[in-house]
DNA sequence: GCCACCGGTGGC
DNA sequence: GCCACCGGTGGC
């Protein structure tokens, strides 16, 4: 299932199931409760590390002692967030969509305003904001990224000719700040459809 | 007919 | 060469 968010009459879907970040100290994921925290933690994740002991704000006994609260494997499509990514304005979403396999980009990242209109670009929003600024007061551009996540399975985008730097394979997620997770399941990809579909030669 | 999704491409 | 942007369209 995918998280379902009522956005005055429609409804928006988020591909993302759960959102993990990674101790800095002991390199265990915990799991962010919800959207909106991880969204916190994201933005300053570069100047306050994330910690166990800031997981104690709304789970007060974990500790670096504590096992990983999810492991990294295959049940989940994981994907790394950039750093730095602003919080979402009140009002707003910011909506994730992960792409089907094999395509030539992992997803895309759009905006849901408040009178609920989807916005797919930083063209499309100042647009938006400029027509609209009884709707937008106290907010700007700087406020928003259309920056995808990266997914951590490289083979899940179909293959670039010929990348230089592909040294990533060893261990992705060594360096990551934080993840997130996205549950193949049949709402979203479908398992069986996306495991071995092999495009048939590339050029 | 609408809109979510994907691919093509222009501009950097 | 990369990626932000948006046009086209298939599936509902």
């Amino acid at each position: 299932m995918e998280q379902e968010q009522a956005i005055g009459a429609k409804r928006v879907w988020e591909s993302v199931k759960l959102y993990t970040v990674k101790c800095a100290k002991c390199s265990k994921w915990r799991l962010i409760p919800t959207k909106e925290k991880y969204e916190e933690i994201r933005e300053r994740i570069v100047e306050r590390s994330f910690l166990c002991d800031t997981a104690r704000a709304w789970r007060p006994s974990v500790s670096c002692n504590e096992e990983s609260d999810v492991k990294q494997d295959d049940s989940f499509l994981w994907a790394m967030d950039k750093p730095r990514i602003p919080q979402t304005p009140p009002g707003w979403q910011r909506i994730l969509r992960i792409r089907a396999e094999g395509g030539t980009k992992f997803a895309d990242v759009y905006y849901v305003t408040p009178s609920n209109k989807r916005l797919r670009s930083m063209v499309e929003l100042s647009r938006y904001i400029n027509e609209h600024p009884h709707l937008c007061e106290g907010v700007n551009i700087s406020q928003f990224s259309f920056q995808p996540p990266v997914p951590l399975d490289e083979k899940y985008i179909a293959k670039r000719a010929r990348s230089t730097t592909h040294d990533t394979s060893s261990t992705p997620a060594a360096g990551a700040y934080h993840a997130l997770q996205t549950q193949n399941d049949s709402s979203g990809v479908p398992e069986s459809a996306t495991t071995e579909a092999k495009a048939p030669a590339q050029s």
